[in-house]
DNA sequence: GCATAAATTTAAGCCCGCTTAATCAAACAG
DNA sequence: CTGTTTGATTAAGCGGGCTTAAATTTATGC
C-alpha cells in the first residue's frame, strides 16, 4: 500500500471514530444546558475566534442576518452574550461572550476532552511520545493550511 | 512539562482545529443535499454501525420512539433508508442504507476528507509515516475504550 | 387463551430556526 | 443637505424536531 494512501486511512479511521463521540457528547451537553445546537455553535464561535459582529454571525453559519438577529437575541436574553454598540459604526453591534457564556463553553470542553484524557491514559508512554508528536506535526500543518 | 499532559494539549490543539472545520463542512454539506442535520446524523450512524432497529435509533440519540419513527418516515420517503419487517420479531423493524443513501454518505465523506488529504500532501515522508503510525496507536486504543 | 408488555406509529401541539418583506437608524456620496 | 446604501431588527409564515397521549400490532407469561 503507498504510504500517502495509508495515512490517508488512518487518518479517517481515527476521525470517525473520534466525531462520532464528539458531535453526540456536543449534542448532549448543549441539550443538558437547554441549548439548541445552533445557539450552542453561536457560543463555540465567539469563544474560537473572540468577539466579533452580528454580519460575522450570519456570514459564518451561512444564514440570514435576520436569523443571526434573532439567534443572538436569544443568547443574550440568557444572558451568555453580551451585545454593544461598535462606537466606530453605531448601525453595528459587538458581540462578546458573557462572563457566564465563557464559563458554560470552558465546562462543555472539559467534560468533552475527558474521554480523551482516560484514552491517553491507556497508552504506554512510548505510545504517548509518539502520539503527540504526531498531533504536533499535524496541527502545524492545519495551520499553515489555514484559510 | 509532563508527557501526560503535554500530550493532551496536542490532541486538544488538533482536535479543536480540526472540529471546527469539520462541524461547519458536516453542516454545509447536509444543507445541500436539503437534508437537516438530524436527518443527516440518522444516516451517519447506520453508515457507521451498519443496519439496526428503530428503538437503537431512539436510544442513540436519545429521543422517544415517536420521534425516531417521524425522523426515519422521511428518511425512507426520501429513499435514503430502507425499512424492513425484523423477521424474528414483527413488531420491529430493520433500518439500513439504501443504495442512493449509502452513496449520498460517501460522498459526503470524500468531500470532507479532501482538506485532510491537501495537508497529508504537505508532509514529508518521514511526517507521514509517524503521523501514520500515531493515528493507528490512537484508533485502536479508542475502539478498546468504546462504549 | 388471555391479560400484559413491548415496538412502532399517528396525531396534536409547542418551540425553534429560517426566510422574505418591511422598517429604522446611521453612514456615505454627490 | 439629500438620496442611497448599509447594518440590524421586527413581523409573519413555513417546516422541522420534539413531546405526550392514544392506537395498533405482535410477543410473552401464566
Amino acid at each position: 500500500m503507498p504510504k500517502t494512501l495509508q495515512i490517508s486511512q488512518s487518518l479517517r479511521a481515527w476521525m470517525d471514530a473520534f466525531m462520532h463521540r464528539s458531535m453526540r457528547e456536543w449534542g448532549r451537553f448543549a441539550k443538558s444546558t437547554g441549548l439548541t445546537m445552533p445557539q450552542f455553535s453561536v457560543l463555540m464561535q465567539l469563544h474560537h475566534k473572540g468577539p466579533c459582529g452580528m454580519s460575522e454571525i450570519s456570514e459564518r453559519f451561512e444564514v440570514t442576518p435576520a436569523a443571526a438577529s434573532q439567534l443572538v437575541e436569544k443568547l443574550v436574553q440568557a444572558g451568555y452574550l453580551e451585545r454593544t454598540e461598535d462606537p466606530s459604526d453605531r448601525r453595528a453591534k459587538l458581540l462578546s461572550l458573557s462572563p457566564s457564556g465563557a464559563r458554560l463553553i470552558e465546562q462543555g470542553i472539559a467534560e468533552r476532552y475527558r474521554w480523551m484524557d482516560d484514552l491517553i491514559k491507556t497508552l504506554s508512554p512510548e505510545e504517548q511520545a509518539k502520539v503527540s508528536e504526531a498531533l504536533e506535526i499535524l496541527t502545524r500543518a492545519a495551520q499553515s493550511v489555514e484559510t
